[in-house]
DNA sequence: CGTGAATGTTGACATATGTCGATACGATGC
DNA sequence: GCATCGTATCGACATATGTCAACATTCACG
């Protein structure tokens, strides 16, 4: 529980593989959180919408066509992941977008790797 | 939902990462039944246990210890991360081994892949 | 065979979660 | 200013989930 500095100083959960030791209560506690809101079928339909659209941002209204739920419903879960740290919101006009975060990703990532503490690290090639 | 097949014949949920192409709601079905697994602490510490125990296996009396939780909990656990395809399940005499997936991992560590396509495969060290 | 130990199953319960309709808020355009 | 559009919040509800105590099951060992 002392070892591990945030990553990105963007309030990420903790960065070492599930592999390599095993992860304190208070770890799992934080990365449950962002796992918790990816576990969900709408959720993570949002974020790969979010993460594939270009320039890896869209606005509420281009993903609601998408989904069956209501545009409350998609709110919610958009602020869930939002508060999970996994996107950013920002509004324009009269147009929210929600961009995707891939320091994020990045870190999610890296909770798999097995073998070395090697991540994905060289892959976020993403605009800032 | 019609260019992914198994890749590790052995029911794991889908490969293509988040950030390549919005997810089918029928992959995000499949991948969400993975990650509910572990989206909750204690089962992530389980198989965080499992994975960095020696040979990358445990008995349920190796995990019982570092829990306050009862032991049919701990079960019922281990039972989530069975069904969901993470661990092994395998009876040696009295005791119950749970057994780590590396490919498992693999699967999801490549959803978070950004960018391009490459994944953590080659990190796969683990004895099969 | 019994006895005991390790693990799984069942049923019950409190809480968390996903969903919606109604409504509120904020920006745009007339 | 006022109507309208896009998005968020609130309150309510049904369902899912984590947990335990009690019990069942399976195996080792005399």
């Amino acid at each position: 529980m002392s070892d591990c500095a945030p990553p990105t100083a963007d309030g990420l959960a903790c960065c070492v593989p599930l592999a390599r030791e095993p992860i304190s209560a208070e770890q799992a506690a934080g990365v449950v959180a962002m796992l918790k809101a990816i576990a969900d079928p709408a959720r993570l339909r949002l974020l790969s919408l979010v993460l594939s659209h270009e320039g890896g941002e869209a606005c509420v209204c281009d993903l609601l066509p998408h989904f069956d739920l209501s545009q409350p419903t998609i709110s919610h879960h958009l602020k869930v992941l939002h508060e999970a740290g996994l996107l950013n919101r920002e509004k324009r006009g009269t147009w929210v977008y929600y961009i995707a975060r891939p320091e994020a990703m990045t870190a999610l990532g890296a909770l798999f790797a097995t073998g070395s503490t090697t991540t994905t690290r060289e892959l976020t090639g993403a605009s800032a």
